[in-house]
DNA sequence: TCGAATATATAAC
DNA sequence: GTTATATATTCGA
Protein backbone atom coordinates (compact mmCIF):
# COMPACT_ATOMS: atom_id res chain seq x y z
CA UNK A 1 0.00 0.00 0.00
CA UNK A 2 1.52 3.44 -1.02
CA UNK A 3 0.43 6.76 0.57
CA UNK A 4 -2.62 7.61 1.48
CA UNK A 5 -4.55 10.90 0.27
CA UNK A 6 -7.40 12.80 2.39
CA UNK A 7 -9.85 15.01 1.95
CA UNK A 8 -12.65 17.01 3.66
CA UNK A 9 -15.84 19.12 2.73
CA UNK A 10 -18.10 20.75 4.54
CA UNK A 11 -21.86 21.16 3.76
CA UNK A 12 -25.44 21.98 6.06
CA UNK A 13 -23.16 21.92 9.14
CA UNK A 14 -21.90 18.02 8.41
CA UNK A 15 -18.36 17.76 7.24
CA UNK A 16 -17.83 14.92 4.74
CA UNK A 17 -13.80 13.73 4.35
CA UNK A 18 -12.37 10.28 2.24
CA UNK A 19 -8.93 8.45 2.61
CA UNK A 20 -8.01 7.23 -1.20
CA UNK A 21 -4.78 5.06 -1.74
CA UNK A 22 -2.46 6.03 -4.65
CA UNK A 23 -4.54 4.65 -7.57
CA UNK A 24 -7.34 7.20 -6.23
CA UNK A 25 -9.43 3.99 -4.80
CA UNK A 26 -11.41 5.32 -1.61
CA UNK A 27 -9.95 3.16 1.41
CA UNK A 28 -12.47 4.76 3.68
CA UNK A 29 -15.04 8.17 3.65
CA UNK A 30 -17.57 8.94 6.83
CA UNK A 31 -18.99 11.94 7.52
CA UNK A 32 -20.02 13.69 11.14
CA UNK A 33 -20.98 17.12 12.18
CA UNK A 34 -18.19 17.50 14.46
CA UNK A 35 -14.71 18.19 11.90
CA UNK A 36 -12.84 17.11 15.51
CA UNK A 37 -14.61 13.74 15.17
CA UNK A 38 -14.44 13.03 11.89
CA UNK A 39 -10.64 13.58 11.97
CA UNK A 40 -10.16 11.32 14.83
CA UNK A 41 -12.63 8.64 12.70
CA UNK A 42 -10.41 8.68 9.46
CA UNK A 43 -7.01 8.91 11.46
CA UNK A 44 -7.98 6.05 13.64
CA UNK A 45 -8.73 3.58 10.07
CA UNK A 46 -5.58 5.18 8.44
CA UNK A 47 -3.32 3.65 11.40
CA UNK A 48 -4.86 0.43 10.26
CA UNK A 49 -3.31 0.90 7.06
CA UNK A 50 0.66 -0.51 6.05
CA UNK A 51 1.48 3.60 5.46
CA UNK A 52 0.03 6.45 6.30
CA UNK A 53 1.50 9.50 5.27
CA UNK A 54 -1.19 12.22 3.76
CA UNK A 55 -0.39 13.42 0.13
CA UNK A 56 -3.01 15.86 -1.56
CA UNK A 57 -5.89 13.90 -2.57
CA UNK A 58 -8.70 14.10 -4.86
CA UNK A 59 -11.24 16.36 -3.45
CA UNK A 60 -13.78 14.77 -6.18
CA UNK A 61 -14.46 12.07 -4.12
CA UNK A 62 -15.53 14.55 -0.94
CA UNK A 63 -17.68 16.48 -3.17
CA UNK A 64 -19.50 12.94 -4.11
CA UNK A 65 -20.20 12.62 -0.43
CA UNK A 66 -22.06 15.42 -0.65
CA UNK A 67 -24.21 14.63 -3.44
CA UNK A 68 -25.11 11.00 -1.66
CA UNK A 69 -25.79 13.46 1.61
CA UNK A 70 -28.59 15.01 -0.50
CA UNK A 71 -29.97 11.62 -1.89
CA UNK A 72 -28.85 12.10 -5.49
CA UNK A 73 -27.27 9.70 -7.81
CA UNK A 74 -23.22 9.93 -8.46
CA UNK A 75 -22.13 9.71 -11.70
CA UNK A 76 -18.75 10.03 -11.13
CA UNK A 77 -17.40 6.15 -11.18
CA UNK A 78 -15.32 5.16 -7.97
CA UNK A 79 -13.57 2.46 -7.15
CA UNK A 80 -13.09 0.61 -3.74
CA UNK A 81 -9.75 -0.35 -1.42
CA UNK A 82 -11.05 -3.74 -0.28
CA UNK A 83 -7.49 -3.87 2.42
CA UNK A 84 -9.71 -3.29 5.14
CA UNK A 85 -12.42 -6.16 4.35
CA UNK A 86 -12.63 -9.35 5.49
CA UNK A 87 -13.65 -12.24 2.85
CA UNK A 88 -17.54 -12.02 4.88
CA UNK A 89 -17.39 -8.21 5.28
CA UNK A 90 -16.78 -8.38 1.12
CA UNK A 91 -19.32 -10.40 0.67
CA UNK A 92 -21.97 -8.96 2.53
CA UNK A 93 -20.84 -5.09 1.04
CA UNK A 94 -21.30 -6.92 -2.48
CA UNK A 95 -24.75 -7.23 -1.51
CA UNK A 96 -25.22 -3.45 0.19
CA UNK A 97 -24.03 -2.22 -3.46
CA UNK A 98 -26.80 -3.46 -5.13
CA UNK A 99 -29.41 -1.86 -3.04
CA UNK A 100 -31.32 0.48 -5.46
CA UNK A 101 -31.65 3.92 -4.23
CA UNK A 102 -35.02 4.95 -2.01
CA UNK A 103 -35.02 1.12 -1.24
CA UNK A 104 -34.13 -1.03 2.07
CA UNK A 105 -33.36 -4.51 2.96
CA UNK A 106 -32.96 -6.18 6.39
CA UNK A 107 -30.57 -7.58 7.72
CA UNK A 108 -31.94 -11.03 8.26
CA UNK A 109 -32.55 -10.47 4.61
CA UNK A 110 -28.98 -10.15 3.54
CA UNK A 111 -28.07 -12.85 6.28
CA UNK A 112 -30.62 -15.22 4.20
CA UNK A 113 -29.19 -14.18 0.85
CA UNK A 114 -25.61 -15.77 1.64
CA UNK A 115 -26.33 -18.05 4.34
CA UNK A 116 -25.17 -16.08 7.40
CA UNK A 117 -27.05 -15.25 10.35
CA UNK A 118 -28.37 -11.75 10.93
CA UNK A 119 -25.98 -10.66 14.23
CA UNK A 120 -23.31 -11.23 11.96
CA UNK A 121 -24.35 -9.00 8.88
CA UNK A 122 -24.91 -6.63 11.52
CA UNK A 123 -21.24 -6.32 12.84
CA UNK A 124 -20.32 -6.57 9.10
CA UNK A 125 -22.56 -3.24 8.13
CA UNK A 126 -21.34 -2.10 11.18
CA UNK A 127 -17.98 -1.99 10.00
CA UNK A 128 -18.60 -0.80 6.52
CA UNK A 129 -15.75 1.32 6.08
CA UNK A 130 -17.23 3.79 2.66
CA UNK A 131 -20.30 5.29 4.14
CA UNK A 132 -22.54 6.69 1.69
CA UNK A 133 -20.40 4.98 -0.77
CA UNK A 134 -21.48 1.53 0.08
CA UNK A 135 -24.99 2.29 1.17
CA UNK A 136 -25.14 0.71 4.69
CA UNK A 137 -27.85 3.21 5.94
CA UNK A 138 -30.10 1.01 3.95
CA UNK A 139 -30.04 -1.69 5.72
CA UNK A 140 -32.93 -2.07 8.86
CA UNK A 141 -34.35 -4.17 11.39
CA UNK A 142 -37.23 -6.40 10.11
CA UNK A 143 -39.51 -4.54 11.22
CA UNK A 144 -39.34 -1.64 9.25
CA UNK A 145 -38.21 0.52 11.83
CA UNK A 146 -34.94 2.73 11.09
CA UNK A 147 -32.65 1.11 13.21
CA UNK A 148 -29.53 2.27 14.24
CA UNK A 149 -26.36 3.84 12.63
CA UNK A 150 -23.06 5.03 13.45
CA UNK A 151 -21.77 7.95 12.40
CA UNK A 152 -17.37 8.08 12.33
CA UNK A 153 -17.33 5.20 15.38
CA UNK A 154 -20.63 7.05 17.45
CA UNK A 155 -24.02 5.03 18.12
CA UNK A 156 -26.32 7.59 19.53
CA UNK A 157 -30.04 8.89 18.62
CA UNK A 158 -27.96 11.69 16.44
CA UNK A 159 -27.09 8.40 14.04
CA UNK A 160 -30.43 7.03 13.67
CA UNK A 161 -32.30 10.60 13.09
CA UNK A 162 -29.36 11.06 10.15
CA UNK A 163 -30.12 7.54 8.85
CA UNK A 164 -33.72 8.29 8.61
CA UNK A 165 -32.80 11.94 7.12
CA UNK A 166 -30.87 9.74 3.95
CA UNK A 167 -33.37 7.62 3.72
CA UNK A 168 -35.98 10.32 3.10
CA UNK A 169 -34.05 12.44 0.97
CA UNK A 170 -33.57 9.44 -1.13
CA UNK A 171 -36.97 9.28 -1.35
CA UNK A 172 -37.86 5.77 0.78
CA UNK A 173 -41.32 6.44 1.88
CA UNK A 174 -42.52 6.58 5.51
CA UNK A 175 -45.39 6.81 8.04
CA UNK A 176 -44.65 8.22 11.49
CA UNK A 177 -41.35 5.90 12.36
CA UNK A 178 -41.79 3.07 10.29
CA UNK A 179 -40.64 2.17 6.32
CA UNK A 180 -43.92 1.10 4.07
CA UNK A 181 -43.28 -2.19 2.65
CA UNK A 182 -43.20 -0.90 -0.97
CA UNK A 183 -39.97 0.40 -0.48
CA UNK A 184 -38.32 -3.22 1.09
CA UNK A 185 -35.81 -4.67 -1.33
CA UNK A 186 -34.96 -8.43 -1.65
CA UNK A 187 -31.71 -9.18 -2.73
CA UNK A 188 -31.32 -11.89 -4.68
CA UNK A 189 -28.88 -15.11 -4.25
CA UNK A 190 -25.24 -14.92 -4.57
C1' DT B 1 -41.65 -7.86 26.41
C1' DC B 2 -38.12 -11.40 27.02
C1' DG B 3 -34.90 -15.04 26.30
C1' DA B 4 -32.40 -17.90 23.33
C1' DA B 5 -30.23 -18.83 18.90
C1' DT B 6 -27.17 -17.28 15.74
C1' DA B 7 -22.46 -16.13 12.85
C1' DT B 8 -18.90 -13.29 12.99
C1' DA B 9 -15.06 -10.14 14.97
C1' DT B 10 -12.02 -8.82 18.43
C1' DA B 11 -9.44 -8.89 22.50
C1' DA B 12 -7.36 -11.46 26.00
C1' DC B 13 -5.15 -15.38 27.55
C1' DG C 1 -3.79 -20.84 18.61
C1' DT C 2 -7.63 -20.97 21.54
C1' DT C 3 -11.36 -19.12 24.35
C1' DA C 4 -14.39 -15.43 26.08
C1' DT C 5 -17.16 -11.50 25.11
C1' DA C 6 -19.82 -8.28 22.41
C1' DT C 7 -22.78 -7.16 18.58
C1' DA C 8 -26.11 -1.61 13.90
C1' DT C 9 -30.80 -9.02 14.78
C1' DT C 10 -34.46 -12.24 14.73
C1' DC C 11 -38.06 -15.35 16.13
C1' DG C 12 -41.03 -17.59 19.10
C1' DA C 13 -43.57 -17.91 23.37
Amino acid sequence: MGRLGFSTASEEETWFGVLVDNQDRLVASSFNPSRHTLNTHLKSIARKMTETEPKPAAKKYAESMIELFKGRDVIEPFSLNPELATAYQEKVYEVLRKIPRARVTSYGMIAAAINSGPRAVGTAVASNPWSLFVPCHRVVPSGLTVGNYGMSGSLDLEGSLMKRKLLRREGVPFRQDRILPGALWEPRGG
